[in-house]
RNA sequence: GGCGCGGUAGCCAAGUGGUAAGGCAGAGGUCUGCAAAACCUUUAUGCGCCGGUUCAACUCCGGCCCGCGCCUCCA
């Protein structure tokens, strides 16, 4: 079954190849580094790399462009308090959002790119629109003409000529000919920094930044261009505007959106204060693969509700799959080839890809691997999986952990080293062998104090870390 | 009010016009120096509610109720 994605512009599941049959084009919306992203923020880019792999996996070169937006009000206004540049402001949050990317083994876009290092075709592109009659200016500020452009409403799928009764749209603060009309370039104030332009100085407008800096990258056209619900109105719907009037061509083939994270119900966000970052996960001692499952586990566009009592069950999942990985890797196991069980994780495999086809549905994923898990147990404690069927099974867990990457514990810092842990390990097993079993306790009891949880088995002792 | 997403076991969560995946948690059992791990059994006569279509619907159609999101910066 091939490859197919939910597109927002179309509201449908199509199948996807990129447009040159090879080198998939993408652009993702990345943060506003004003603070440290949450985990809410995570799980929209957590999403995004479960596609970048799947499209590795099915074989399609990447180029990703994400996005820094490094100027915007809150930065500005934030630096200015503290009396910074607005560079300065911002390197350390950009910095933090790096280093939490990898820690939940996020891979890094092939570009990641600043919008303070494209002004001048930000400003270019203001110009462009202004001359082919999409923009007018008010105040200082330019702004873009909705009525300008025909097609506006098409990805959000709202007709905004009609009214728009109940919504909270304040007209007064802003000086437009339309309250939809969006700011392109906005004047500068005092004391802001600015930019030199023929419209006046000023700053690129948010929506503006995406536009150029995706097309300067990927050409008129995208292939995938993806962000979080909340983006669909008004940013995605912005950037086509500006984009499509720019270049007269479909600015992106299929829009992908992520549902959001919840907390207690409500959507997490800043404004609401509901939010944790992954530091503040960290600290209370859960493993990023753990929060990682989390976020990946339920299929990208369902809202997720973020509990610790969801977490704790990623852990026991992800628990499972590693004693089953430790089983399959060290096991004695009966010589020959049980045919049976190869077809059977052929099987696994298959099911594997064709859900993450499925519109990259990883509960149904995760589903085909536990259930090999099972009947691969079942089958070593039988004594009818043979040493020969080990490759097929090594495989299926290649193929799960090179999207969901959660197999490898992350390296505890501090704590005993590996070698310590081996030799209390060693030192317990001479106690067992001389049924000093008091001697043997007291050596777990010792490297359970340490976070390390002893198993044994015929094959030896394995230690964990918890 | 408009647009969108969703309501499946204690929790999380797939799914199909033909009789409910998977994970976590719980209970009982096997194994075990201890402890784990693993395995087995068990936990939804029912998938928000009411109608309709059908031999058959959780799955299709109609209506309704509820939750969430967007419509203002926002992943």
């Amino acid at each position: 079954m091939a490859l197919r994605f939910h597109n927002t512009l179309t509201q449908r599941l199509e199948e996807f190849a990129p447009a040159d049959g090879k080198t998939v084009r993408m652009y993702t919306c990345g943060p506003t580094v004003y603070s440290y992203v949450h985990i809410g923020n995570f799980r929209t880019f957590a999403f995004q790399d479960i596609l970048r792999r799947t499209l590795r996996a099915r074989g399609f070169l990447l180029d990703h462009v994400m996005n820094i937006t490094d100027v915007e009000d809150k930065i500005i206004r934030n630096a200015m308090e503290r009396g910074l540049s607005i560079q300065d402001y911002t390197k350390g949050y950009t910095e933090a959002f790096f280093q939490d990317s990898a820690t939940l083994r996020l891979e890094k876009a092939e570009r990641v790119v600043f919008a303070t290092e494209h002004i001048p075709e930000m400003v270019e592109a203001v110009a462009k629109l202004g001359s082919s009659g999409h923009t007018y200016e008010s105040d200082g500020s330019t702004y873009f003409r909705i009525a300008s452009f025909p097609g506006y409403g098409k990805l959000s799928h709202t007709n905004l000529g009609g009214n728009v009764a109940g919504a909270r749209v304040d007209v007064d603060e802003y000086e437009k000919d339309d309250a939809r009309d969006f700011v392109l370039w906005k004047g500068q104030k005092t004391g802001e920094p600015a930019w030199d332009a023929p419209m006046g100085a000023g700053r690129p407008g948010w929506h503006i930044e995406c536009s150029v800096m995706a097309m300067m990258y990927l050409g008129q056209t995208l292939d995938i261009h993806t962000g979080g619900v909340d983006l669909v109105f008004p940013h995605h719907e912005n950037e086509i505007a500006q984009s499509e009037s720019l270049t007269g061509k479909p600015f992106v083939r299929y829009w992908l959106h992520a549902e959001h994270l919840m907390v207690e119900g409500k959507k997490m966000s800043k404004s609401l204060g509901n939010f944790y970052t992954l530091r503040d996960i960290l600290d209370r001692g859960y493993a990023p693969e753990a929060i990682r499952f989390l976020l990946t586990a339920t299929p990208y566009r369902k809202q997720l509700n973020f509990t610790f009592d969801g977490l704790d069950a990623a852990r026991s999942a992800i628990e499972r799959l590693r004693s089953f990985r430790w089983r399959l890797l060290n096991e004695k196991l009966p010589a020959g080839d049980n045919i049976a069980m190869n077809e059977r994780a052929g099987k696994a495999i298959a099911d594997f890809d064709s859900s993450l086809d499925d519109d990259l549905n990883t509960a149904d994923a995760l589903a085909a691997v536990f259930e090999f898990v099972r009947d691969a147990n079942t089958a070593m404690d039988a004594g009818e999986f043979r040493e020969s069927n080990r490759h097929a099974a090594v495989e299926l867990l290649t193929s799960f952990d090179e999207i969901f990457k959660v197999l490898e514990p992350t390296a505890a810092e501090g704590g005993a080293s590996d070698a310590e842990i081996e030799e209390l390990v060693a030192e317990r097993n001479r106690a067992k062998k001389a049924k000093d079993f008091g001697r043997a306790d007291s050596i777990r009891k010792q490297l359970l104090d340490l976070g390390i949880v002893l198993e044994d088995s015929r094959e030896g002792t394995r230690w964990k870390r918890k």
